[in-house]
DNA sequence: ATTAAATATGAACATGTATTCATGTGTTAA
DNA sequence: TTAACACATGAATACATGTTCATATTTAAT
């Protein structure tokens, strides 16, 4: 105990790199649709695409960059192919930052 | 208890927006920088500026869209502006995304 | 082999945005 | 009131990027 437990030290900047473009990522509320779609369970292309009412060429450029970034994964089956969230750390991203957000209302 | 304690439901449209639009503005490496900058205590704009090797014109410009969002609120001492962070949530959020990120590091 | 279905990719374009430069506004001291 | 300091703002620009359209690739069925 050093009496600044609360101290917060700021991350590499390898991490922070990450950290940026991670955000940047989630910045767009097309990608940020698509990532929710997929939080419960895994979906195809299509049924993201017409489930949010994008085009399929839409859709799929930007599971590229999240594919790139490693926030979701696809796996195919037969003719489809399926996306989920890459993994815990993902969701729960999306879960903290989305009651940070609900909380933050509050006081206004 | 249902047997789906994990469920999670998308935010409503409204958050949606809030929480894209507050990914977007970390999404960039300079004012993210600014943000973790101003964590440990609050910093006058000149000293941000000096502290990141960034003109005092860019770092106004972004603590404006910070300020716009509610991330970081301004004080006047003086002649000096000292910019911190809005609030709790606002560190917390910074803390949670960069430790999720360094544990992602791990299992690569 | 053909055909159809599902997804991926490349080019083109339009829009957004980070940065710089010049200038304006507010505050303190003389 | 000036002058100097600290910060804010507007215009201009170079660059990034989200979206569309057309087309390629992969898989399964006949």
């Amino acid at each position: 105990m050093t009496g600044r437990e609360r101290e917060l030290q700021a991350p590499s900047p390898q991490d922070m790199t990450i950290l940026a473009e991670t955000f940047r990522l989630l910045g767009d509320p097309t990608r940020l649709g698509i990532l929710f779609f997929c939080m419960a369970r895994p979906q195809s292309v299509g049924d993201i695409a017409e489930g949010l009412g994008l085009s399929q060429s839409l859709v799929s450029h930007h599971l590229r960059l999240l594919r790139g970034a490693r926030l979701v994964r696809g796996e195919r089956r037969a003719k489809q192919v399926f996306y989920a969230l890459a993994d815990r750390h993902v969701s729960d991203m999306l879960r903290d930052m989305a009651s940070h957000i609900a909380e933050e209302q509050d006081d206004a």
